[in-house]
Parts: C-alpha cells; sequence; structure tokens
DNA sequence: TCGGCTGTTAGTAA
DNA sequence: GTTACTAACAGCCG
C-alpha cells in the first residue's frame, strides 16, 4: 500500500498520539513480522521502559526514535498503525500491540502480513538490512541529476523498474512511478541506460512534484489507505494515468493502456509517452 | 469456485 | 555481479 506520501502522512498523523509515551508492554501475535532480534520476547525486552522521543521517514520506513533504540518499521502492502484506549476490542488482523502508560495502545494492524520491523541500538540503524542499502530519498540533496544520471547509465533495465528499485532512489511505488513516468512525457519500458540527460532531469523533476503534491493532499486512496486518524488521501483525484485504464487521457483525450511491466501493472498514455 | 489481481521486496535461480 | 521470477499473505473481483 503506502509509498512515501503515505509513510508520510501516517508519521505526521502518528507523532500527535505517540510522542512521549512510554512502552510498558509489548504484545506480538505473529512473530514473522520482528525480523530483528531474531527473537520476539528479546524484541519485547529491548522496548520495555522505552519512550518514544520522535517518529522519522526515510524512503517508505518509518523511523520511531525511542530513548535508546530506532525502530525501523516497513508497512509493505498493508501495514497501518493506529492509537487506541486499551479497553477497545482488537480489530482483525491486528499483530503487534505496544502498550504504553497513558492507558492507550499503539497497534500494528497488517492484512497481509507482509510489514517488517527492525529494532537497532540508537546509531547503528543505518549500518544493517534493511537501511543499509537504501538510495537517497527524492527530497534529499543527495538526489542530484548527475547522481541519478550515472545510476540509470549503468544498468540494462527498464525505466520503470529502475525507479521502482529502493536502492537506486527510496519512497516511489507503483502508482507515483505510473504517475512520474507520464508527467515526464516518457514511456515506461525505456531503457533507462538510453535516456538523456534532460530526459532524466524531467523525471527526477516529476518525481519530486509528484510526490510533493501528494504529500499535501494526504496520499492516495484506491482501496484501504488510510491514515493513524482514519482519513482517506485525496491524491487519488488527481491521478493521470494509475487506475485510469481505458479512460480518456487528461492531457491529449486518448485511452490509457495497462500492460505489464517487470510484472507489475503499468498505466501508460502511449500517445503522450515516449 | 477459482484464477488473477493488488499500493512491496527478499530470496533465489539463471 | 545483474536481472527476472517467485513466495510471503489475505481479500476482492469477474
Amino acid at each position: 500500500m503506502p509509498e512515501l506520501p503515505e509513510v508520510e502522512t501516517i508519521k505526521n498523523t502518528l507523532k500527535r498520539f505517540v510522542i512521549d509515551k512510554t512502552i510498558t508492554d509489548v504484545t506480538v501475535f505473529w512473530p514473522n513480522i520482528i525480523k530483528r532480534p531474531d527473537d520476539a520476547e528479546q524484541f519485547k525486552d529491548l522496548l520495555h521502559g522505552q519512550s518514544i522521543r520522535d517518529i522519522h521517514r526515510k524512503g517508505k520506513f518509518l523511523l520511531f526514535e525511542l530513548d535508546d533504540a530506532i525502530l525501523v518499521s516497513h508497512l509493505r502492502m498493508e501495514g497501518k498503525y493506529s492509537v487506541h484506549p486499551s479497553g477497545e476490542p482488537v480489530k482483525k488482523h491486528t499483530h503487534v500491540i505496544f502498550t504504553f502508560n497513558s492507558g492507550e495502545e499503539l497497534r500494528y494492524n497488517d492484512v497481509r502480513k507482509f510489514g517488517t520491523m527492525h529494532l537497532f541500538n540508537k546509531g547503528e540503524e543505518r549500518l544493517g538490512k534493511p537501511l543499509n542499502q537504501l538510495g537517497p530519498d527524492p527530497f534529499d540533496e543527495a538526489f542530484t541529476v548527475d547522481y541519478f544520471y550515472q545510476k540509470l547509465k549503468k544498468t540494462d533495465r527498464q525505466i520503470k523498474s529502475v525507479l521502482l528499485d529502493q536502492t537506486v532512489v527510496a519512497g516511489l511505488g507503483n502508482i507515483y512511478v505510473d504517475e512520474t513516468l507520464f508527467k515526464a512525457k516518457i514511456h515506461p519500458l525505456r531503457k533507462a541506460r538510453q535516456l538523456k540527460k534532460r530526459e532524466v532531469q524531467a523525471i527526477r523533476e516529476a518525481a519530486i512534484s509528484t510526490l510533493r503534491e501528494a504529500v499535501a493532499q494526504g496520499g492516495t486512496t484506491i482501496r484501504s489507505y488510510v491514515n493513524s486518524q482514519g482519513d482517506m488521501g485525496m491524491f487519488q483525484q488527481e491521478l493521470f494515468v494509475y487506475g485510469q485504464e481505458n479512460e480518456p487521457c487528461k492531457e491529449c483525450g486518448r485511452p490509457i493502456t495497462k500492460m505489464k511491466v517487470g510484472g507489475r501493472g503499468t498505466h501508460v498514455c502511449v500517445s503522450c509517452q515516449k
């Protein structure tokens, strides 16, 4: 589900509910979510007594900053965080509960159980998986045209697949890649290494502006995404190609085509995108 | 009823 | 080393 704009929105809404709350207990119903440490009991012990001081985002990852630790969380397709009074009935697909000293709980819910949590000592989170291979955030100043152009030049893959590669740039997923390529007027099947520098520049700018606008709209809700207050995003109203199969292109009027690229459903205006 | 699809990515095979 | 495919899981749609 969530790509950069959704994770950013979740971070911002969640902060209001959890900052300076102290974890007094952790309950893990589906241990496979916990990837580090490998033992869920140890995970629980390390979190006991820790307070949430801040929440950060890197690509699609949420980073919960605790007193002595960083909890790195990826929501994958359907992960959600929400805060509830302790007495409230627990919903189906809730897999981890962080109990606070405030009489509330932070609950992690994930229909498909794909999400992951990695716990690190503070300062060590960038050294191991999953953050050690992550490319720059699109909003980071390290995401320069030169960096991007060099990366694209040394791969044989199609541009769409490269944009989905989180080691190249971190935060784009299937929706925003399709939207970015439409905005840049580039066909998703183009070989990355054959793109001209001005095309690479156009993709970079399209990605940044698309993501910025989507953050402003609170993300995109296609089926299940809601932020940590339960609000839907609004960016689905601004989509040009994603989910617009057979609809007229908002630029040229010709129908949007759906195809497969790298195994992913891909939406393209074959008239606008070359 | 069942196969195919879904906002992701780690692991494996070629 | 690079790239392509699949599995992890559940639900929805035709």
